[in-house]
DNA sequence: AATATCACATTACGATCATAATGCAATAAG
DNA sequence: CTTATTGCATTATGATCGTAATGTGATATT
């Protein structure tokens, strides 16, 4: 035994960091397992004595990115209510900040092309998320709370895309403001419950 | 000369359509441009003398591929009204055809990490498609109508890749019909205009 | 104190990456 | 009819891809 007990999980845990970091920033396909490895102060060779595969460090980091997510949103929500947590997610430092952001808004057209097991840890989060967010939809009947729910979640997911597409700072702007009261108008009580 | 006079544009436009479909299916960067040109039926060496790089080839795409969907959404629109180009943009068909689908669906994470030029030539088809769309939204202002016409492209945009994301056929489905009920709410005169 | 373990480094595999130099053959231009 | 042009194929570049075999040295175990 070269490294002491803790050892080998401390380093499997910064390697997913770093590799969540780094799928997000430039993309899952776009990134190399040798300068993920790299970046975590190791090399090439270390990375499958913790993975499998570049798809098992994927699903991992799709799971963690996504359970720390909803953990942050539940949290934030409890405390500050769901237009607080609106306003942060649909913020110009989340835009900005894509690498510590949500993994939706980073990686989602690329999940979507992922492997089976990595579709379907997406989707028991995506559908806890929307859970949290329909239960602060109290003037809705529960059906409608989820698809409303849903509905909100797409609009704030593609508004942080466009907003971090587009070359226009103003426009990006614009993108997010208008973003934040499509999703209140949503959210408001339906005229007929 | 070896080839007749417009042979070299039409080659050009094989290219730009193989790419932009092998783009849209499996994401810019996991494609390479040898599986692109033996799809167009040519080897690696004819590439360059129609494009000075990949990126230039990316520019073209995403260029007409958002041209193309510009004069389809205008048409259909005066043709058979907003609603129906909505439901035609959130039906299974449009989700599971990737590769001849909506750029935006597919690659909008993606544009946001190109080159300048492809992020510049986005944002001016994004605007022109916001335009047509905040033609058809007579009960705004004309600001609310721009910024309800981005909520509104944001909604779509999520919503497919979302349906597209989650491995459960029936939640995809909900996806999309809760997304077409959204959007309609957004477009809907507001009360107090 | 001796030993076995194992998390890492080193090195390397064949494949593919974007890019480019060179070769060629058929057509357009003369 | 000759010749110059050029759109493509062939071939090759060094780099990087995901994956894997092998080496090694410090620690946990004995």
């Amino acid at each position: 035994m070269r490294y002491e007990k803790g050892h080998k999980e401390s380093t499997r845990q910064q390697i997913t960091e770093v590799a969540s970091k780094q799928f997000r920033d430039q993309g899952v396909s776009a990134v190399g397992l040798a300068a993920i490895m790299a970046d975590a102060g190791l090399t090439n060779g270390a990375f499958y004595t913790h993975f499998s595969s570049k798809n098992d460090l994927v699903r991992e980091c799709v799971e963690q990115t996504l359970d720390a997510q909803l953990q942050a949103i539940s949290r934030n929500i409890s405390e500050h209510g769901l237009e607080a947590v609106l306003r942060q997610y649909l913020s110009p430092s989340h835009r900005d900040d894509r690498g510590h952001g949500c993994p939706s808004a980073a990686l989602l057209p690329e999940i979507s092309r992922q492997s089976p097991e990595i579709r379907h840890a997406y989707t028991a989060r995506f559908n806890a998320v929307i859970e949290v967010i329909a239960q602060q939809l109290p003037g809705h009947d529960p059906d409608d709370a989820h698809q409303t729910a849903r509905a909100m979640f797409a609009l704030v997911v593609g508004s942080l895309q466009l907003a971090r597409a587009v070359d226009d700072p103003a426009l990006s702007d614009d993108i997010l403001e208008g973003a934040i009261a499509a999703v209140l108008r949503l959210a408001a009580r339906p005229s007929k419950a």
